[in-house]
This record gives structure tokens, sequence and C-alpha cells, in this order.
RNA sequence: GUGGUCGUAGCUCAGCUGGUAGAGCACUCGGUUGUGGUCCGAGAGGUCGCGGGUUCAAAACCCGUCGAUCACCCCA
């Protein structure tokens, strides 16, 4: 076949779903802003050995290579980044002279993982980032900032509710220290594991890998099962009898991010004890976010605090950050047909032509509309009016203006109404001016 | 990377046990000598993903390949 197929992994989007994306990331960029976030953009490649410092994630990264390198490739490994934290990070270190701490910046840009792809991931995705950092200490209350900013920018979005599920590191590794089980960042992964796996399987899972006694594997998957809206979960934690400082610490931050959460964003954020993530580098708060009904995506914004988010040996930037996985929640959307444009150009009038020498005529009716913002294009031909009718309503575009005995007229082609209008004065009603995001 | 399923018109799909392609929607033109959406009529559009094999004959069977999709893994 002669016509080009799609990509696998590359999801491309046709004009009225790009409109869509545009409108979220729009959005996005409003909300972050309005709480105080600086934009960065950082290149799209990093050196190898920076994208692969973060343990040792097996994380599939695109390595570029020129096309007239010599076999032996004298270029100096570079790869894609896979998230944004990474060239974060990086971006922090090198330019730490030029920032002033604490930091927060948003970050809205692709990135490239060269795993297999299905609903939700792929292997080009658009990711939305918020962090927060600090030089040497990072105040908790920040771990409660960016919940809420999150909040405040998914909500006003037309998607399916949203709930973030919220726990704590410090929590987890306390409760199974206190328990008496050493290997705590692998039990944390085995819980992570819960959803999928079930009760039974991390239960021997628990006693298999990290040496749990049946008691110890059954604590653990007694605090797993804790989960509340409000701090009451502080008590049950208690309940289950294991005393250790860091399950101390870890309880009153997480009952700090739930209680100023449940004030500023009620039904939003819900304490899950199961949250683990699987990532190393979480220190404090981890965070999840489902969207419902879309469960199984899994986590559509996605993030926790590190300790040392970066680090040049002298000093440490400690951060908080969350990730909106923005072609995760979108491409599904809008492949289902649940979210889509109100139309598929930006176009608000067409101005319509009788007569190919009416052009000029045409196009400077058309400055006079776009003068004052509103969006307009000029007939492509001088056709039927029916078909210059119907050029605007197979695209959406909801008005057309003819000029006639009357003057200037204005048809709204959704009510067939027209009105003879002052081209100078008219303006379409808000919701018309530009395309917007409509929900089925 | 491993395994399953699928690949026919722009889209959704039909095509029985092999006999060389069809529907609906969309599209173009006309009915409607310039204000669309309904209706009616006509028309255009496919090397059946690609390559090879079996056969008198393959969209159909076999092999390979590419692509899609799902599961595992991992995660936005």
């Amino acid at each position: 076949m002669s016509r080009p197929q799609p990509l696998s992994g590359f999801p491309e989007l046709l004009p009225r779903q790009r409109i869509v994306e545009q409108q979220v990331v729009d959005h996005l960029r409003r909300a972050f802003e309005l709480h105080g976030f600086a934009n960065l953009h950082t290149r799209a490649v990093e050196p190898m050995d920076q994208l692969l410092r973060k343990g040792e994630t097996s994380k599939e990264v695109y390595v570029l290579r020129r096309l007239q390198a010599d076999a032996e490739g004298g270029d100096a490994g570079l790869g894609l980044h896979f998230d944004l934290t990474v060239p974060f990070a990086r971006y922090v270190l090198e330019n730490a002279g030029k920032l002033n701490f604490p930091f927060r910046r948003y970050q809205i840009q692709p990135c490239w993982r060269g795993e297999r792809p299905q609903e939700g991931r792929y292997r080009e995705f658009l990711q939305a980032d918020i962090d927060i950092v600090d030089l040497g200490e990072l105040p908790a209350h920040y771990e409660v900032e960016v919940a809420l900013v999150i909040a405040d920018a998914l909500r006003g979005l037309p998607l399916p509710p949203v709930r973030m599920h919220v726990n704590n590191r410090k929590l987890s590794q306390g409760f199974y220290q206190g328990l008496g089980i050493h290997d705590t960042d692998e039990a944390l992964r085995i819980i992570d594991k819960l959803d999928k796996i079930g009760h039974d399987a991390v239960a021997k899972l628990l006693i298999d890998t990290v040496d749990a006694t049946p008691e110890q594997a059954e604590a653990c998957l007694k605090l797993a099962s804790i989960s509340a809206e409000d701090t009451s979960f502080v008590e049950e934690v208690r309940a289950l009898g294991v005393s250790d400082p860091l399950l101390d610490e870890g309880l009153s931050e997480l009952a700090a991010v739930v209680d100023a959460a449940a004030k500023e964003a009620p039904g939003f954020v819900v304490a899950d004890m199961k949250i683990a993530r699987g990532l190393d580098y979480y220190t404090g708060t981890v965070y999840e976010t489902v969207m419902e009904g879309y469960e199984g995506l899994g986590s559509i914004c996605s993030g926790g605090r590190y300790d040392k988010l970066a680090s040049d040996g002298k000093h440490t930037y400690p951060g908080v950050g969350l990730s909106i996985g923005v072609s995760r929640i979108l491409v599904p959307l809008l492949q289902a047909g649940k979210i889509d444009a109100t139309r598929e150009v930006p176009t608000c009038v067409i101005v319509a032509l009788a007569d190919e020498e009416d052009r000029s005529a045409a196009n400077a009716l058309a400055q006079r509309l776009r003068r004052r913002g509103v969006p307009t294009q000029v007939s492509p031909s001088a056709a039927k009016f029916g078909k210059q009718i119907k050029f605007a309503d197979k695209r959406g575009i909801p008005f057309v203006l003819f000029t006639n005995e009357e003057g200037t007229q204005i048809k709204d082609i959704r009510s067939g109404e027209q009105t003879t209008v002052d081209v100078d004065a008219w303006e379409p009603p808000a919701a018309d001016l530009h395309p917007t995001i409509v929900a089925e």
C-alpha cells in the first residue's frame, strides 16, 4: 500500500482533536501560572548517563545516532528524555547559580519511551509537569501545595471525575521497619503490585523475598487496606500497634496533606496506604491519580517528593512534583469520542463571495473583523451560496457573512437566522468566538 | 522484548466449504439559474497491508514480513 500507515505508539491527531489538546494545554498553562510557576523548556535530548542515572531503571530510551557518524560513533551518547523530571534535575544543577530558590516551574513537553504501546501508553506522549525545588531543605507544606495546584488545574477541564490517591513513603517504610522488616524498599515494591496480583500473592512475595513472617505480611496488607478522605486513617494505622519514629513522621505529613486538601479541594484527595510507586527515588509523599471509568489507564497524574532531586556533591536540591499525562488522558477520550471540539478550525466567520471580483472587498471586510479579534476567513470561491454555507457547515464554522442590498448580514447557520449587522460592532456570542471542548 | 488477535472503498463492515469484490455512511454532480442541512436520481472510488507458496482458479489456505491491537513487563 502506498498510503503511509500510522506508526505504533506515535499518535497524531486530527485538527479538531488537536484543538482539544491545545485547549487543554492552554488551560493547564493558565492554571500553573496562576500559582506562580514559571515555564521552562528543555532540550529533547540528554546524555545517556544522565538518563540512566536514576537507579537501574530499565526504561526503554530512544538513542540518538547521526546517519553520517562513524561506526564507532564520536557522538556523545545522546538519548531522548523519557520524562521531564530528569531534564529538570539536570537543568537545576546546570543553572543553580542563576535560579532563585525555592524555584517552581512547569514544563509541558513531549517525552519518549520505547515500550510497547497500548491504550494510554505511547512511545511519544505529552506530559505536563510541575515541580518545586529548594536548596538544602524543602518545607513539607509544598507537598500539600502541589496537590492543590493539580486539583485546581484538573478541575475545570471537562474530564470524567478524577481522584488523587496519596500516601507517604515514610509512613509505609516506617511501618515495615517498626514491624522488623529490613528491606523496606523491596517490601514497598511488592505492596505496589497489590492491585495487580492480589492479597495472597503479595503475602507470599513478602514472605519469600523480604523474609517477612506471615504475621508481618498480614500487617503490611492491613496497612495497605487503609484509605480515607480525612485524617481518620491516622487512628486506623495506630490501631495496628506498630511504632516507629519514621512512621510518626509519615503519619503527620500525610495527615497535613489530606487535611489541607479536604478543606481546599473537597473530594479530590484520598489517603490510600497501598500507593507505593515503583520508583525508588521518592522519599515522602507519593501521588497517583485515577480517572473514573478509566481505571484501566492507571495513573494519569503522579509524582512525589524526593529529597535528592539533584545534587552536585556540595548542595542537595530536594523537590516535590507531579506530572500530568496529557496524552494518556486525551488520546483514549478522543478515540472513544467522549470529548471533542465544537469545530475543527479556529474560524468563526466565513465571508461569502458573490463574485470573484469582490474578493478584495471581502478581504477588507474580514480584516475589520480580525482587528477586533474575530477569527475570519474569506470563502475559497464565489460558488453558489449553498455551497459556501456548506463549506462552513462541514467545518463547524458558525457564521457566514453576506453582503447584499440589505447591507452586511450575518447568518448563524445553526439556527438559520440572518440579521443585518454593523461589521465594526458585531460580536459573536462569547461561546462561539473560539472553538471549545465538549464532553459527551 | 515475549505471547494472543486482527489487516477488504475515506469510515464502519459483509464476502458461506477457494470460482478473480459488495453494503451503509461520507464524497462528486444533477433535480434546486446562487442561502446549506431533508428527499430523489446519477457517478466516482479497491493491485482485498506487502512478498512468496499451494491450486486450473486465492480476499479466502500455507509461510514470511510490515502495521494495528490486547496481555505480560513497566509506567504518564
